[in-house]
DNA sequence: CATGAATGAGAATTCATTCAT
DNA sequence: TATGAATGAATTCTCATTCAT
């Protein structure tokens, strides 16, 4: 009996966990990270506020495991994509590209996740997750430039930039006085700038456009 | 007599008022916005909270002061390099480098004036400023392509892509485990390597190496 | 078990409240709303400052609920007396000393209750509140005047000089100085003497003798 | 010529002390005593806040300046009713029309002065101020006690309903959402009123009325 | 395990008063 | 005498965290 009990505490438990973590990331998805008070995230959970700290040691354990759970899928994601059998420029147009319409989505979650100030602890898993975003660009950069595809110089950089591109575009429409939501086709049209720029931005040039420019 | 100390109150009080900016200014440049509370920039100031309302109606006073007065000079310097007389991809190649290497120097002012988010009042303001970047490099471009050096498609776009890429490489070595003060050196040839990467990105291809992928 | 401890927490709840209502109202009553900071408030109730907010919005409301509570009491006094079977001019003669001799208890109270000046929308529930006296003597008056007993011009002037009468004959006694605690017969003398002014200054009069005086 | 100069500097005090004053009156006439801030009252005045102190010694000893100021012409205005060749029914109801009439062309600043709380120093000049006005009330009723004209008991009392009456109808029409300005006809017919309303509480009746009420 | 009442450290802002000039 | 810059105590409200039940 006191098994079955456990199990079902167990699977309760479990679920408790999960119902506060969604709560926490619609909260932040919403109104960012300030919006996502513990009384809020246990009240939109169902639960109690104590009982959160149960499941979790404070607020930042909460934080920290929406952002990296969140960032973790769209890792996977993008790590699909470097792992499939497309050529690398394929790969990095169809990473911006998928990365950007997912993002587009729920364009506050997105600038929380990757910019949004929190405290020390936070920022310090936000760095390990951005890296991982980072990390899947580099491996297609990295493909692309052993094969001969990409023309740039530093790895490292030019996924900082395609990242860079790829979440600023998606934080930008978030201004307050801009409400332009727009429709899928032109959503579509953007997106493929965008790709197109980042693609662009690694490819071999035919002569070394670079210019010579002492500040 | 009331001459010559109505003079240095004078005198000591632009003084204040731009010390208590500094003050504010650093605290921000060290620990963000969120960091930039009253009494701290009061104290640091060495001026009694107090006498910080007597020059600015209120904290977002302030901040936003900060705030447009940064852009703002970093505005002059891309728009004197806009309207230089070099090709437009050597203006962007030299907007981009400039401001990275500036930006650099205070990367996390940079990351607070351009992402930390904060009330209404200052975001309106942040987005003007913010504004004020893109317009700059939005000059550029819109110039580039109409002679025919740049093949971008949308404007805005590729824009947003610059900007991009410009500010996120500068507040990713904020990250706080990965504290590299890479020497001057790398430093120059990190910031060439992003301005190759935006001239690059919206440069006129030989063939249209964009991909049809279906998601 | 979780049925007992909700009742016991409910009751302490409700006692909370009420006892944070008791603490605004007694310092009120000592030293006016000016006193009855959120800070002291608590103190005195014994609970943290914290807690006021869990009961209440903020100050203003619960120096509303102070105002009209205490006033929905009096007013509800004052409207059984005009509901009563005796005459006009008994029921007013009574309405004023019923008042009066209640106020006289704690006059401070009813000063601050009628006077003393709070926040715009405190002000506005000290209105109506107002205007709940005023009523009950605005019904008395009008009988009076419709059964022939009263014979004053303006129902609603008539009763601003009952109500101030009635009002200002108990802040009087406030002043600092004169800390004449009268014994009960000479209040009883004292409240007879404000009744009978109040009727006698809307009676019938047999000749009219008004003045004609000009300025 | 030390002087001449002596003079002039005298002369100049006199006058900043009175344009201190007025401009206090002015700022408690417009907002009450909440409005009458040092520095509000230093700037209209047109000196600086630090002369204010040559004058006054601290804020309070303005306010109860202006107060036992304004109180006291008033008190001569009544004095000089009361020492009239008029009845003392007469001299009662010009003496109300007169106080009402005056007052009503500053409600606000006759609230401030009669009623609104300030700290404890204040109210001490308070009491005084409104036992002068109270004194002339006096003086008339007990005329009219003493020549048969009245027959109310209690002098003290009788006077402090015909203050309230007068005073209090004053300050309603201050409220905030009754904004009738009532035309001049109606002031006098509104004036008059309660002037009648004072003289009848304290006029001889023919029976007596009073009821006995037991509580 | 679950609840949610209770705590209390902050943070922004106001304003009488002082004092160097 | 006159100035007004400078001070800092005081006050309201928020929210992560604790703990008795």
């Amino acid at each position: 009996m006191s098994y079955k009990r456990s199990a079902l505490m167990q699977e309760r438990m479990e679920q408790n966990r999960e119902t506060i973590l969604l709560s926490a990331r619609e909260l932040i998805a919403q109104g960012g990270f300030k919006d996502a008070q513990i009384q809020a995230i246990a009240e939109r959970a169902g639960v109690s506020s104590g009982l959160v700290y149960r499941y979790f040691d404070n607020k930042s354990q909460i934080l920290i495991e929406v952002l990296s759970e969140a960032i973790q899928y769209e890792f996977q994601i993008l790590n699909n994509i470097a792992a499939s059998n497309f050529s690398a420029q394929e790969k990095l147009h169809k990473a911006v590209t998928t990365f950007v319409k997912r993002a587009l989505n729920s364009p506050q979650l997105a600038y929380s996740l990757m910019f949004e100030p929190v405290d020390a602890s936070i920022e310090h898993e936000r760095f390990r997750s951005k890296q991982l975003i980072k990390q899947s660009i580099n491996q297609i950069l990295a493909e692309g430039k052993i094969n001969g595809e990409f023309g740039f110089e530093d790895l490292n950089t030019a996924a900082l930039c395609v990242v860079g591109a790829m979440t600023f575009v998606v934080i930008e429409p978030l201004n307050p006085s801009k409400n332009v939501r727009f429709d899928q086709a032109y959503k579509d049209y953007f997106v493929k700038q965008i790709a197109d720029f980042c693609v662009s931005g690694v490819l071999i040039k035919e002569e070394n456009h670079s210019v010579n420019i002492q500040k």
